[in-house]
DNA sequence: CAGATATGTCAATATGGCTGACGTAAAATC
DNA sequence: GATTTTACGTCAGCCATATTGACATATCTG
């Protein structure tokens, strides 16, 4: 089983690749649909979970690395994270060395839904990550990994969580 | 490397479970913007595309089917398949056994369409499966199935393809 | 025949994207 | 110091995709 190196190995076969397409699809679906239900209750969307995760995960993040990283307009981006600050899940703060700047972070109550929301879908990997095995996850993560686009990937190479550079897309 | 059964193992630690969060959805997105790019060409949005993809997948099936699956209502669909077949990408037949239904199937039209669609796609998978090899891959399924609902999961097991039994949700 | 089912359609609404235009404050540059 | 660039915000309008609810029609089933 170490010398799967022929032309065209197995696992390269039509079938196996259209499987991986169906396994992304429905994967996906259920993998947000946990957050969905939780996010529902508050009356956001997907949008505003995005947000909410990445401010969480980067604290004192600037508006411009977050538009950045989610890959849509300012005016997108203004009325989701509008909303949170009005309803007080995000707060915003002026950057002190340049004071153009608002620099993003969750309050307690962002804090304790980003909490909620990551727990539910924490319990979903963590689930098919026991049952699946320590190989298997290794499998995965390096399968999933070489999915994204070069600019991005470098993001879970080293410490993992260092913010793309600038010019990334 | 094989007595990995602590209580707590080293993946399922917090930043490991954070990583795969970012892994599915940085991989999602990568993963659906080649076809996005074509789709955008056709005037044609996600929603076609999986409209397309699944009728190609299944000829023959009838709208209440394609509804279970992605899980939208008829209403939704509507506007997408009705423009679908306006366009000439998919065709209704009404059904023999049940004249009812309408049993959908792409036109040659489409099915060159969803060859397109699923190319670029494939390609993708094909080569993050190349350079992560074989054990690798088997670990992606593994874990990403385990990713999805028991009703669904099913489809991933035997010949694969079988449409889910009905009353799945 | 009565009722359930498969499909379609009309209408109204929400969400989350987009483009384009314009404004303001602060930083950076000449 | 004046000018230009940057970071951010906002107004206005458009599009795609989804929703709920109500109703219509044809067909199947008991």
């Amino acid at each position: 089983m170490a010398d799967v190196k022929s032309a065209n190995p197995l696992f390269l076969r039509e079938d196996e690749l259209r499987q991986a397409i169906e396994l992304l699809f429905f994967g996906y679906r259920d993998f947000t649909g946990d957050a969905d239900r939780i996010l529902a209750e508050y009356g956001f969307g997907r949008a505003h979970h995005r947000v909410i995760y990445f401010v969480g995960r980067h604290p004192g993040m600037p508006v411009s690395q977050l538009l950045a990283i989610l890959r849509i307009t300012k005016q997108s981006l203004s009325r989701v994270l509008g909303q949170l600050v009005a309803e007080g899940f995000v707060q915003q703060t002026r950057g002190t060395v340049d004071r153009r700047q608002r620099l993003l972070e969750l309050t307690d109550k962002g804090r304790e839904l980003e909490r909620k929301l990551t727990e539910v879908q924490k319990q979903r990997i963590a689930r098919a990550y026991r049952e699946a095995g320590a190989e298997a996850v290794a499998g995965f993560r390096t399968v999933l990994r070489g999915l994204i686009d070069a600019p991005d990937r470098a993001r879970f190479d080293d410490g993992e969580g260092a913010p793309s550079p600038p010019g990334r897309r």
